[in-house]
DNA sequence: TTGATTTAAGATTAAAAGCTCTTTATAATC
DNA sequence: GATTATAAAGAGCTTTTAATCTTAAATCAA
């Protein structure tokens, strides 16, 4: 697996924002999160909770309550979101698993490898929620495991 | 973490043992891999244990014993080695998790990932263990944790 | 034939990741 | 103020991955 779970749930989710956000205001509750994605809530609340302290979402309590985007959604990236909940070692470490991957002791992989990395930031990178929220209304992209029909 | 810890380990003692074949002929022991490699003994058995099975390596119990590839050098390549331990799911499962990645149900990601983790594929496809060997001593290039110096 | 050396196979333990449960703090509404 | 809805925090369970340990089987050499 390139990202871990809780990865994958915190960019379904802030996806999921992002496309809510583009018609209605206010916070949205994470057990709605949790239910449209079919996410464990405790799961996806720890997650969220992450991202809150990264300074990439704004978080509510009491009724009313629940998390929103804390920037505007063409100012963030996926790339925030893997940094955020992944950290940067996918795109520092050896793929081979050796310490202190760099040009001055490289691997037989190290220079092919450089490069596959930094197609996959930049694809990362040159991804925003605003974007990407825009292109699952768009073309109806799927943001859960639901069977098709199942669940709205 | 892209590849497993056995799938690295894998990788690094089959380059070690066609590295060794360029100069001499016969068994390569596993005690000796993982004491050049610093991988642990019984570990790095069941992991070779795979490849044999899967018919990347040949095997031979006894005094003189141990492994060998199983065909010639350049006709093997990484991607054999991945797939024979990880199997083929990097290549082929959603990059946000998501079940049944493909063309008819995309995700958010699923045609720029499906690009990107081509390259990832050909990388390792266009690596044969032949010309990869040669460029690591060619260029001294390392295969274990073992600072310079230390261990050879 | 016996003993040493080596891989094979499987049981066991340890660590990490994934997930669940409970309790607490905060805020809105009545 | 009481009640209810919500996120925050952390303890604890489960599954997967990584690593170790033990025993068996095969092979070689003396
Ligand atoms: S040293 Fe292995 S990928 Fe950089
Ligand atoms: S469906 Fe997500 S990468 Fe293919």
């Amino acid at each position: 697996m390139i990202l871990s779970r809780a990865c994958n749930y915190g960019i379904l989710a802030s996806l999921y924002i992002a496309k809510e956000e583009r018609t209605k205001t206010g916070y949205t509750s994470i057990r709605h999160l949790s239910e449209e994605l079919n996410i464990s809530f405790h799961f996806l609340t720890k997650i969220l909770q992450t991202l809150t302290a990264e300074g990439i979402l704004h978080s509510h309590k009491g009724p009313k309550g629940g998390v929103m985007l804390a920037r505007n959604a063409d100012e963030i990236t996926i790339l925030d979101l893997v940094y955020a909940i992944d950290g940067e070692d996918i795109f520092t470490e050896c793929v081979l698993g050796l310490p202190g991957c760099g040009n001055e002791e490289p691997c037989p992989m190290h220079f092919q490898w450089a490069e596959v990395r930094e197609n996959l930031k930049d694809m990362f990178e040159h991804k925003t929620l605003a974007e990407t929220a825009g292109e699952v209304e768009e073309m109806k992209l799927r943001l859960s495991n639901f069977v098709r029909g199942e669940k709205q």
